[in-house]
DNA sequence: GCATTACGCTACGACTCGTAGCGAAAGCTC
DNA sequence: GAGCTTTCGCTACGAGTCGTAGCGTAATGC
């Protein structure tokens, strides 16, 4: 899943997972104590008990190995039956604002983030493991709340599609905006005003001709 | 303005005010062909043609420096009153997205952003230098529209001031995740779909007691 | 047993960092 | 002008990190 292709040969020793394992969560650890730029590669290997040669032979650099240990944090990530559209949508708005709001998560992903300007492999790799999975709760989320009649079925597939993209925008960046730059907390009660003007503004417009824009 | 405090001595040689100018754009200019990783004050230095020494001398390290040259790419925007609050929005948002499509910007601010996570002065150096006088636009777009009769005056003094944080957080957050997250160009058509989303969100949660969510 | 691969360890050259020390230059005040 | 003060360019330096090579050993499949 992680790592760079190895190939899955048939014959010789095999890699360790619980290696794997202890080198991701050392990661975490490090990005916690020291942050992104104080990270080196040789301690956390030290950190996870292997030899640093095992650390490279398994990630190509820094970029990739915080990306794998960022994106572990969001497969806690989860679209709970809330009832409505508005619950649902600000209960895993809650659970995003919470995994951002660690240490780990805050100061590792806005720099891989910042990395992947420069580079199309670590952006395609922070889209696959990270991004996409996100952007399938808001796909569950509107699939739901069609079922439930909150909102209209789509007509046209591509301009579907981008209101998903434009929502999933809004709403990521939101958060992200708020507990990284403006260094304040998503609680409940940003979150309740956050959804309201995000779902008035998608109800009205979506009932005034929203393809027609 | 930038640099740290040369607590202005009144005798002795002046520091050159050209140095400064030429540092900040070799900064922009790094960051272009380099990226953040990349960029070395060593090679700042070079290419503004000064010594090693004399770039410390004014900011204490390379966080410092970007920030202070990034920030002069936002002073170009501005407000211009294009006669609806609709048509005020979409034009600095456009403006936003096309400073933020700069490869500098990009590289740049995402990092010292993902580093000010871990330094507050940091975090305060960018929101005196860059995110204060974002906002003060929305504030200006506020009371114009208020001017015009577009929305009305506030009443709660704390409400208006956390309805302008989540306005501030929602546009600039979007903008940012579509244009580096997303990696989408934030384009006419992407912008009027934003704006009037966020105008039906507000406008129809201003017209359905705000102050009472 | 044998081939193959992963592992831990050590060592290495290359690079960047941030600072110290020096003499020279450029201002201001008198 | 003389003298004081601060900046400037330059060189050099120890410290730290990078990513890799080489070696002997460990763990699998055949």
């Amino acid at each position: 899943m992680q790592s760079r292709t190895p190939a899955t040969p048939r014959t010789g020793r095999p890699r360790s997972a619980a290696a794997d394992a202890a080198i991701l969560a050392a990661t975490r650890e490090a990005l916690v104590e020291l942050g992104w730029s104080k990270l080196t590669l040789g301690d956390v290997a030290t950190r996870a008990g292997v030899a640093k040669t095992t650390l490279y032979r398994r990630w190509s650099g820094k970029n990739e190995l915080v990306v794998d240990a960022v994106a572990e944090l969001f497969d806690e990530l989860e679209l709970p039956d809330r009832g409505s559209l508005a619950a649902d949508i600000e209960g895993v708005v809650l659970q995003f604002a919470a995994i951002l709001a660690r240490p780990e998560a805050k100061s590792g992903l806005m720099a891989v983030v910042a990395e992947s300007t420069r580079d199309d492999a670590l952006r395609e790799r922070i889209r696959a493991s990270i991004v996409d999975p996100q952007k399938d709760l808001v796909l569950d989320g509107r699939a739901r709340a069609q079922a439930r009649g909150e909102l209209p079925p789509e007509t046209d597939p591509e301009e579907a599609s981008r209101t998903v993209d434009l929502i999933f925008d809004v709403v990521a960046g939101a958060v992200v905006h708020r507990t990284l730059v403006s260094a304040e907390p998503a609680d409940e009660e940003w979150v309740r005003s956050f959804t309201k003007v995000l779902l008035l503004g998608l109800t009205s417009a979506g009932s005034s001709n929203l393809s027609g824009i």
